[in-house]
DNA sequence: GCCGTTTTCGGCCCGACTGTTTTCAGTCG
């Protein structure tokens, strides 16, 4: 799959027509198309072969007739002669917060600055204050930009931003002077990484802003206003905090939720009607139409409110001016977690433990998912050991009759040959099998798991391309054909919702889903305190538009081992 | 560079904030 390489070199074609001063509008065209096509769930490869690469919004013959030279070229002779026209190690000044293009354009030409050292000199040496239009306070704010960047990582993982923001949430919702609080950004959007953390309150801004910088979690305050505040907390990452206007409260928490994209396809959808859509509401002229609650404005448009997860601008405005979005699979839709570690492998947690823990959250089912046998370093289990733990999870189940079934599942190592590495009679014995690869990351892995899914007592395939955000991309895959046959093999696939994999991601869920393929949300949790990342996989499915009845873990038990006994039946085996 | 139920040319989302300005440019979300 070449989208990531052609989605890169649009977003760098987008840099240097910015730094080189060219059209803005031009430059958003790259952008777009580069947004467009890492999104995108389908191999531009076939799109291509179809000739539907112009049905895509913002794709037209001239942008096509590149993608195509890059396909069969592997280069776009256009952009080869470009890139040289800039050093490279420019862009990394684009990443200094509060730099943009003109700024870097104008150190680049009068001081020769073409990299993040170069600039830091330049300031040491007072260079950039004989520069027409920066004073001191720009320079300072541009060395202070130098050492956030240098300091920050880049993007938060989604689940140290939905920790974070709950913890702040929550803290502030109880205080007298706060009506209504959320988060909002690409946090209350679920992606899977996060720049910096927004959240949106309306009350007594004064008393609001002032707890919120003095929460015993905040290390240092940034900037402080009436009506805005930003800090660093003490995992290091920055939180934004707005207070508005209840009447504008709808139209803030939408404007503030985005994507980008989103709002500005809705805002020119408002101003085709005769509306002008802002932070403070939807107008008519000068008279405020709505603003009060999200739902209101989306009315106001004449279309059902699009949820959170898929405001992208990926067809979600069509859908809901049609009246036909579809119905997500639920936060509160999950009945049971499906892959758990204890203590038996390498979990901290004992199976009563994490029983309690089901409880807790209201599960009517958990399965202990322990490692087989060659994850040595998982301290897998012998099929001895696995036939002991089943007999404590059978006194555990009298135990707790009633209110939690605790299921005999195991996560069984897929081998290089496709094989799995504990019989089929063990494997019989189990409730609910899921089956992983956990060796040879860089090879291709289709035929392995093709085969591992003909297994009849294989009921999911954990954690399906092995990415790891941030740290290794997934195995090469041959997508189709794996969700093809999963969904003949009555295979689900898992949506891992451990916080560093979300595997599958959003696009591929959205891709699965129209194969027919069954997913299972789960935690790979190992110890209990990671059981609550469930919501962070529940997100990432519905940011793929899963619904409710695609999930299997969304229904009470004896739907899921429906599941599991037509497999059986249908290769033959009890 | 894209796009069209007012347009195949002339638009392209909108406002806040900051810093340098004396009327505005750059950046951000």
């Amino acid at each position: 799959m070449k989208n990531k390489e052609l989605a890169d070199i649009f977003d760098r074609w987008a840099d240097i027509l910015e730094f080189m001063g060219d059209n803005p509008y031009h430059v958003r065209a790259y952008r777009n198309a580069a947004r467009l096509i890492r999104d995108l769930s389908e191999d531009i490869e076939i799109l291509a072969k179809e000739g539907r690469l112009t049905s895509l919004p913002g794709i037209g013959q001239r942008l096509q007739a590149k993608i195509l030279e890059f396909l069969r070229t592997g280069k776009i002779s256009e952009f080869e002669k470009l890139k040289h026209q800039v050093p490279d190690t420019i862009f990394t000044l684009l990443d200094i917060p509060g730099v943009g293009p003109k700024t870097v354009k104008v150190l680049y030409e009068k001081l020769g600055i073409r990299s993040l050292e170069d600039l830091k000199r330049a300031i040491e040496r007072g260079e950039l204050l004989k520069l027409p239009g920066f004073g001191a306070k720009k320079v300072e704010k541009i060395r202070k930009g130098i050492e956030l960047l240098e300091k920050s990582s880049g993007r938060i993982l989604l689940g140290v931003a939905v920790f974070i923001a709950d913890r702040i949430v929550n803290q502030l919702k109880e205080l007298p002077a706060v009506e209504r609080i959320s988060v909002c950004g690409s946090t209350r959007r679920m992606k899977e990484t996060v720049g910096d953390i927004d959240i949106l309150a309306t009350g007594k801004n004064e008393e609001i802003i002032k707890a919120f910088v003095n929460l015993p979690n905040v290390k240092e305050v940034l900037w402080q206003g009436t009506k805005k505040a930003s800090v660093i907390v003490e995992e290091g990452e920055q939180v934004d905090l707005r207070v508005i206007e209840k009447d504008s409260y709808g139209a803030a928490l939408q404007y503030f939720t985005g994507s980008k994209a989103h709002n500005i396809h809705l805002r020119t959808l408002a101003l085709k009607s005769g509306y002008k859509l802002n932070e403070y509401g939807l107008f008519k002229g000068d008279t405020l139409i709505a603003g009060k609650s999200e739902e209101e404005i989306y009315k106001s448009l004449g279309m059902d409110t699009p949820p959170p997860e898929i405001r992208e601008n990926t067809g979600e405005i069509e859908a809901a001016l049609n009246h036909s979005l579809p119905k997500l699979v639920d936060y509160t839709d999950i009945k049971g977690d499906l892959h758990v570690h204890s203590n038996w492998s390498d979990g901290a947690s004992t199976i009563e433990e994490i029983a309690l823990k089901a409880i807790e959250m209201g599960y009517e089912y958990v399965a202990i998912t322990d490692h087989s046998k060659s994850l040595k370093v998982a301290g897998g289990l012998s099929e001895e050991e696995f036939l002991k733990r089943n007999e404590e999870i059978d006194k555990l189940n009298e135990k707790f009759k009633g209110k939690i079934k605790i299921l005999k599942g195991i996560e069984v190592d897929i081998l290089p040959d496709g094989s799995l590495d504990l019989s089929d009679e063990i494997l019989s014995q189990l409730d609910f099998v899921v089956a992983a690869i956990h060796s040879r990351f860089t090879q291709d892995n289709t035929e392995r798991i093709l085969k591992a899914m003909e297994n009849p007592y294989v009921n999911a395939i954990a954690h399906p391309t092995g990415r790891i955000i941030g740290q290794r991309d997934g195995y090469p895959l041959d997508l189709e054909t794996l969700f093809k046959k999963a969904a003949e093999t009555s295979t689900a696939l898992e949506i891992n919702a451990y916080y560093n994999r979300l595997d599958l991601r959003d696009s591929h869920c959205r891709l699965a889903q129209e194969f027919g393929v069954h997913f299972v949300i789960s935690t790979d949790s190992h110890h209990v305190d990671h059981m609550w990342m469930v919501k962070l996989g529940v997100g990432t499915a519905r940011r793929g538009w899963v619904q409710k009845k695609s999930v299997l873990n969304a229904h009470p038990l004896r739907t899921l081992l429906r599941f599991v006994k037509e497999k059986r039946m249908k290769f033959g085996v009890k």
